[in-house]
DNA sequence: TCTCTCACG
DNA sequence: ACGTACGTGAGAGAC
């Protein structure tokens, strides 16, 4: 990288990085700056440049990588070993994320990776306590756009819901209006990332980046979705109204959450408490289930006097230290506790799967 | 201590 | 013309 930069510089600063990237190289004469007149050197930004075939660009993204990798897990994890255990235990925040969710510090255990090749040997890591004992996981499925279903009444995707098909695939075949066999992965992909930009209050110019197509391409994409799943635009009206009036928005059991710049005049703070409002709602109401969950679980496994452990909850999944003798008892159990620990309107079904393994990659 | 970046849902 | 997708925690750099 020095080489192909024709100068030595610290790869960890973006600061250096922005400035041999934009100012020596002029990869890109139109690059954006931070706030703080930074070149923005963050991964959407550097994968754009990797795709122009800039190697240098390439190979730090890899260093990136390989540098989180190292410095947040693999190096720092075995340093918080408790003396006593022998295990990293993590703390959870109640009352921290303004939603409603748990919060994990000293070490956070929701952000373990996944995602990457190398990532996931992080992940394997995880293990059993002994050899008597496996990793399972258990995960609700689409919980977020369950929850939206069920809020906003859409009688589109409530009905998709119920018909236990892919929410992805059902949304594309609304979207472009072919039947769900005609639906291509291109178009299922989209469909995906308009699902998800919903519940966070995207626009067109968001799905546009998001997916690499022109605004227009996304604001037909969106103005389709609309129209197909009218209830969920009123749902985002009605939520933003109430929210003007109010001075708050709140979830299915009744969690508030204050939004102080909703009626401000500033278009930008307004929007950001708009998405607030939008997404608070759903993020919450998903986070009010699984406490639920978690606490019919625990009285579940009290009952049956088992040996096995709730060990950790990453937002929509619950993690367990299994005694094998127990497993077959446990997982109807677990699954049973988390799919009636809060009934949604509308009939929409609330599912979870359930995985086991030697470790906690292998037990997704 | 702030900023930027990046790990997760 | 503006800014543009929610919620977190943590590490490194820069000051």
């Amino acid at each position: 990288m020095y080489q192909q930069a024709g100068v030595r510089f610290n790869l960890a600063s973006p600061k250096q990085l922005g400035e041999v990237l934009f100012d020596k190289l002029k990869l890109d004469a139109s690059a954006k700056k931070t706030k703080t007149g930074q070149y923005q050197t963050g991964e959407d930004v550097l994968l754009k440049l990797a795709v122009k075939g800039h190697q240098i660009v390439d190979d730090i993204l890899t260093f990136r990588e390989l540098t989180k990798l190292k410095s947040t897990y693999v190096d720092a994890l075995p340093q918080m070993i408790n003396r006593k255990t022998g295990r990293v235990h993590t703390s959870y925040g109640q009352a921290v994320a303004v939603t409603g969710r748990l919060q994990s510090n000293n070490p956070n255990l929701q952000n373990i990776p996944v995602r990457t090749e190398r990532g996931k040997e992080v992940r394997k890591a995880f293990i059993p306590r002994d050899d008597d004992h496996i990793l399972l996981s258990a995960d609700y499925s689409q919980i977020e756009l369950r929850i939206v279903a069920s809020i906003s009444g859409d009688k589109n995707m409530c009905k998709a819901f119920k018909d236990g098909t892919d929410i992805h695939t059902a949304t594309a075949a609304r979207v472009y209006n072919v039947s769900e066999k005609e639906v291509t992965k291109e178009m299922r992909y989209k469909a995906k990332s308009v699902n998800f930009g919903i519940i966070y209050g995207q626009g067109a110019f968001g799905l546009a980046d998001n997916l690499g197509i022109s605004r227009t391409e996304a604001k037909e994409i969106i103005d389709n979705y609309k129209k197909e799943f009218p209830g969920i635009q009123k749902y985002m009206d009605d939520t933003i109204n109430f929210a003007r009036e109010n001075g708050y928005v709140e979830t299915l059991m009744g969690r508030k959450r204050w939004l102080r710049d909703i009626n401000s005049a500033n278009f930008t703070v307004r929007g950001f408490a708009e998405r607030n409002a939008i997404n608070s709602p759903i993020q919450g109401t998903a986070a009010d289930m699984i406490k639920l969950a978690m606490q019919k679980v625990h009285a579940a496994m009290k009952k049956e006097k088992m040996k096995s452990k709730m060990l950790l909850q990453v937002h929509d999944e619950l993690v367990f230290d299994a005694l094998k003798t127990e497993v077959n008892e446990l997982k109807p159990l677990i699954l049973e506790c988390m799919q009636s620990a809060m009934v949604l309107p509308h009939k929409v079904p609330v599912t979870a799967e359930c995985g086991e393994g030697k470790n906690w990659l292998e037990a997704h």
